[in-house]
DNA sequence: CGTTAGCACTCTCACCCATCGAGTGCTAAC
DNA sequence: GTTAGCACTCGATGGGTGAGAGTGCTAACG
């Protein structure tokens, strides 16, 4: 086979690289193996198609492509995208005109991090036609920035918590007081709790509701709902991911690759295992660039016909989400990332506002 | 043809109903078209397959049934599931154990409608092997039961609004004013809104509002934070549907009739098209009892291979939302049915204590 | 008159086979 | 190193065939 000398990794000469380009380009935008002479009349490549097929050959037996059959074009492999994305060529940022737009629509959007990454992945499923994902900033350790009680009846409440972070968490309470509790009395009961527990984690305020002292009513009171906000800033500190929001799988089910739907099916069940997901993105908020997991690189069976791109934002240290895209392999890398790393460069300066 | 008395509809003779009944149900099951030897070998019907096959013919030129051609068995048509459903069965109510199960799940999540009804969407998905749908109880108008302010910056405070109906909203809310604006000029806002708005609509509020002292810098900057609440408000009353909250498509996906997925692909479009699902809702909603659309019977085009099952639930003239299930139109009709329905009273019962 | 056995008929499905065409890999010449 | 030429491979396509399932009809039966 081998006719001339093989360099498996490493640099690729300018020619091989363009016809990988080529074939990878072309794959991508028709879906169809790629012959020599439909590469040669498509692209000026100044050489005749068997030229081209010498060269093709050389990427096969390098890995970077494959057949699926004797008679048909090539296909790239993962490790031809892989390389692709790493060598061959650059993000292309997104057009000027369509990130203004973008801004404008994160503009009209509330003031809380809750919504603004769910609008992330429906931004991210309209400009890539692949499905977008994006997780909420998740905090290492939620801060309370506020406390408010409403009275539902004599002896419930509704507690409202707001974190530092955005988000807001709210829970009945049940005040099983020998006297009726009224608004009057929550509104004492919640100052006090805003006074103390302000910008404090769980484990501070759970030291701080220790020292109340419960023969006064609104303490007790105090104590008593406490407990509980204690116990929802545990239960969102030990979630791992909050949750995972995705938007536009419908465009990776157009794709011809999944007209079967079988192979999508698995992708969605392992899609709906949050457990994965949580992890991977676990992952991406530990590291500080764009991360890109093309097909059978992934550890989970499920996912080795699709690409995920995914990007970390927020503050290390202090809250940390994921947004990205997850489309076939055979997507335009370039216009993915590039629209994936301005998304999370602004989800960035959005979350910076809130910790301003 | 006819060879027997023709009852297009009315009163077809028990015989005959328990043949459909029995090829309804042995479709549901296998999702192959029904024989007449299999039915006389897997029912006791005590005639032989002859005689079947007479009354197969008469359920077919009545339309109830059909042939997807000669040589094939019998597949009951949309007219066929409507008379099924109407006539034949009753819907199955759900175990004990389950309705058991299901209240302390719904006990275990926080107290607002914004969690149950995606709860009921997931619980009815679970229960069901169908796809469950479910949209928040949308008030008419929504009434203000509490206002709350905190501080971002110098110039920008985040607001929250709870309403009665249990949802919460948040906005951030810019205050241009000279002086910087802390904490407790803002807690005064608060508790002069909490004071003036409380239990107000949009329109109520507004009126309110015009009598602030704009003098007064408590008073005029409640009044800049009031004619944010006003928006917010009108935007909640003015939106027909606030979202539609599908889980467990998945389980549709796995249907053998849907796997060449173009038919469900539709099936997702038209999902995501919420004008539709927002009309049919509206429509639900009016109604106070379960409705269900079998496949042709649906006027929009592409769900014509599903069965809609749905069921409002909420208190009319207050605040009315919808709950149901999506599946093929070969599905357990008894059992989802009586599944809705289970459903639909709980959260009936949940919002019942939101305006007790 | 309803019920049944028998039978011809229809249609799908699975299988085989031949053909076609795209695209390769090799070789020899430039 | 590049190119033209050519044999070869293999999937896709389409027609033909046989098996099997299930029907509709008819004639006989109680």
């Amino acid at each position: 086979m081998a006719r001339r000398v093989r360099r498996p990794l490493g640099p690729l000469d300018l020619r091989s690289q363009a016809i990988l380009r080529a074939v990878i380009e072309e794959y991508v935008t028709t879906a169809q193996p790629v012959g020599s002479q439909a590469l040669v009349e498509r692209y000026g490549l100044g050489v005749s198609s068997a030229t081209v097929r010498h060269i093709l050959a050389d990427l096969e037996s390098a890995g970077l492509l494959t057949h699926p059959h004797t008679s048909a074009g090539r296909v790239p492999t993962d490790f031809g995208y892989r390389f692709y994305v790493e060598s061959i060529v650059d993000a292309v940022p997104l057009p000027a005109v369509e990130q203004l737009m973008i801004r404008h629509q994160f503009g009209q959007v509330e003031f809380a991090s809750e919504h603004w990454f769910r609008l992330a992945a429906t931004t991210l499923a309209g400009l890539t036609r692949a499905a977008g994902i994006a997780t909420p900033a998740k905090p290492r350790a939620a801060h309370i920035r506020r406390v408010d009680l409403v009275a539902v009846n004599e002896r419930m409440a509704s507690l409202i918590l707001v974190l530092r972070e955005g988000s807001i968490k709210q829970a009945a309470v049940t005040l099983d007081e020998a006297d009726t509790v009224d608004q009057a009395t929550l509104n004492q009961v919640a100052a006090l709790l805003n006074d103390r527990l302000l910008d404090q984690t769980a484990t501070l305020a759970e030291g701080t509701l220790a020292a109340l002292d419960e023969t006064d009513t609104v303490q007790r009171l105090a104590g008593r709902v406490g407990e509980r906000i204690v116990r929802i800033l545990r239960d969102y500190d030990a979630a791992a991911v909050e949750e995972v929001f995705s938007d536009g799988l419908l465009n990776v089910m157009e794709a011809p690759e999944f007209a079967q739907s079988d192979k999508l099916r698995q992708v969605f069940t392992a899609l709906e295992n949050r457990a994965y997901l949580g992890e991977l993105v676990g992952s991406v908020a530990g590291s500080d660039r764009i991360r890109i997991v093309i097909g059978a690189e992934n550890p989970v069976e499920e996912m080795h016909d699709v690409t995920l791109i995914l990007a970390p934002y927020g503050r290390p240290g202090r809250a940390l989400g994921v947004v990205g895209v997850l489309g076939p392999t055979r997507m335009s890398y370039p216009n993915a990332i590039g629209t994936v790393s301005f998304v999370s460069g602004l989800m960035n300066e959005l979350v910076d506002h809130l910790y301003a």
